[in-house]
DNA sequence: TTGTACGCGTTATCAT
DNA sequence: ATGATAACGCGTACAA
């Protein structure tokens, strides 16, 4: 029930060359022929296959999306921008969670080599040697995105994380803070953790506010639970605090639930600002004010910028896209109070 | 530098059905030459092309998922669970999503056959003709995920909305609760829409409450601003309202914030029950107690059944899963009062 | 305009 | 135990 070119072929009473041909628009035949062979199609329900045709072609038209994990709320985000893009293109995608493994890693990395996808988009994870060393021998196309290299001539989007961090910072101490902490992330991920740091560090700083370890609570990771079990220490360790700034919108989440059960307002008596603006910053309780990476268009550009790649045979430059802050209901002002 | 077959075997001194028998642990060589290849394949970096052995095959280890929208929370779980299943099997996935949209869904189907998926889960949407009759013309195994068929021999996992829904109300009931509304999505959603307020009915009845129209409010969908908007209108035309049953959680949550705006406080004031068990009802502000789906399981038996059939052959019967109702703060008791 | 025949990288069949 | 070769479904150079 499965038809082949051959079977339209013959049906039409043509030769496979006229039928591939006309399924391809390449000239070299009349509208006769054609008319007949289309009707055949038609009748038969006949469909290309394109695993026959990547064989040849050298193209599946399908693109690899390597991430930490699934569940992360940002990585579902930037799945939908390349989503869009690649389906639109004809494309289509398989995504791998690698769990943040090595060896998974790898293991992946091979199976989208014997897949034989056209390009490979690596997420928020360290672009490692060893991923680098495979993807650069296979010779396939690569783009990071939410995370860099400097040691590898790899194209990036992404904000700058410290760039961002500052301005989160900044706000807070715009709206007249200056008992602030912060609950971070890995310090040792790479991707995010100290760059966000940094850049709370900075702008602290550059206003000439103090800071030291107790302003700091520094997490396992960037989910609800840290930010659920980073509060009490942070309160505890900095009673003074009134504002507090999360390395991600999910730890912000956890913040806010933490507060509502140990009976602390937000933002009237503890204000927080977030960082992705996930789409549910919005529906929180109450809404999220946070740092927004506009994470849906940077999947959007990786995916363009990978299918650009794929289809020029070029280089293309990095892109440091901007951040902004959405102001929501989370941050209290104490400047005209 | 992209090595094959022919490379290893001559590379080897062997011939490539021997490298095919190594690499596939058919019998029929020796140990020396199985070290011999084994070596080169090594110092290669030699993978097999999945793409031609898929060609001769007839299986791809892929396998294909359609949704209705990739930004609902609830695929995003039932997501989960696919890929945790068909990784672990060597296999992957493509998702496509429908938006709904027959022609898109066509589209799709016909992208799938495409690239010779081996299968096909079809998710939270309602089976038409059309899709049926090319997926069996095609001869592509199919279950349904959270939706069913009584018109064609297609294999589902879902719950049982009617019942859940019943469960849920009955939760309520026995919570003290009198004055219940209902919060539903689209009436004409096959897949659930009617059923859930079928089970809010007859729990309703079964228990002598009253029902009439002011119990309800239908908005156009299941997510956050169908809650946002819905809750308003109940008020008003049930203001006597003590407790409102939600049709899904991203609902609920649209009822919690709009609670949070209008004062009302949750659950002192108003209860609310959610459906489904998504993985942030527990993020939520009061954490959601709910009608749990298992989502993630449900996602992982689907693909069991999927490759069952792909692997034996087979029919496979469809399952019923048991929901569950998880408490949590979104629910104030009335009976020791 | 149209057809023949080879090749894409692999597995499977049949020899040897 | 090993090798030559057909086949999978398609695209394309070359021939007609």
């Amino acid at each position: 029930m499965s038809f082949t070119i051959k079977d339209v072929a013959k049906k039409a009473n043509v030769s496979i060359a006229t039928v591939s041909r006309i399924i391809n628009n390449k000239p070299g035949y009349s509208k006769e022929t054609e008319e007949k062979v289309l009707q055949v199609i038609e009748e038969l329900g006949y469909h290309p296959n394109s695993i026959a045709r990547g064989l040849i072609n050298k193209r599946t038209h399908t693109i690899g999306v390597l991430v930490p994990k699934l569940s992360s709320m940002i990585i579902t985000e930037f799945i939908r921008g390349i989503e869009d893009i690649t389906h639109h293109n004809g494309s289509s995608v398989i995504v791998c969670h690698t769990e943040s493994n090595g060896k998974k890693t790898m293991k992946y990395l091979q199976l989208l080599y014997e897949k034989q996808v056209d390009g490979i988009i690596f997420v928020s994870e360290e672009l490692k040697e060893e991923y680098y060393q495979f993807i650069n021998r296979m010779k396939i196309p690569i783009v990071l995105l939410s995370t860099e290299t400097y040691q590898f001539p790899v194209p990036y989007v992404k904000v700058n994380d410290q760039h961002a961090a500052f301005s989160a910072t900044e706000f807070l101490i715009k709206k007249g803070h200056r008992n602030i902490g912060m609950v971070s992330g890995n310090k040792e991920d790479m991707v995010a953790g100290q760059s966000r740091i940094n850049g709370f560090m900075q702008a602290m700083k550059h206003y000439q506010l103090p800071v030291s370890e107790k302003h700091f609570v520094s997490e396992s990771g960037f989910g609800f639970d840290d930010g659920r079990n980073g509060l009490p220490r942070l309160m505890k360790q900095y009673p003074d605090i009134t504002a507090v700034f999360a390395a991600s919108d999910e730890i912000a989440f956890g913040i806010l639930s933490s507060a509502y059960t140990m009976k602390i307002n937000v933002p009237e008596q503890l204000s927080v600002i977030g960082y992705d603006n996930l789409s549910i910053a919005e529906m929180s309780i109450p809404p999220l004010t946070t740092v927004a990476q506009p994470l849906v268009e940077m999947g959007e550009m990786a995916t363009k910028m990978i299918l650009e790649i794929i289809n020029t045979n070029q280089k293309v430059e990095s892109k440091i896209v901007a951040h902004r802050i959405v102001e929501r209901e989370s941050v209290r002002d104490l400047t005209n109070e």
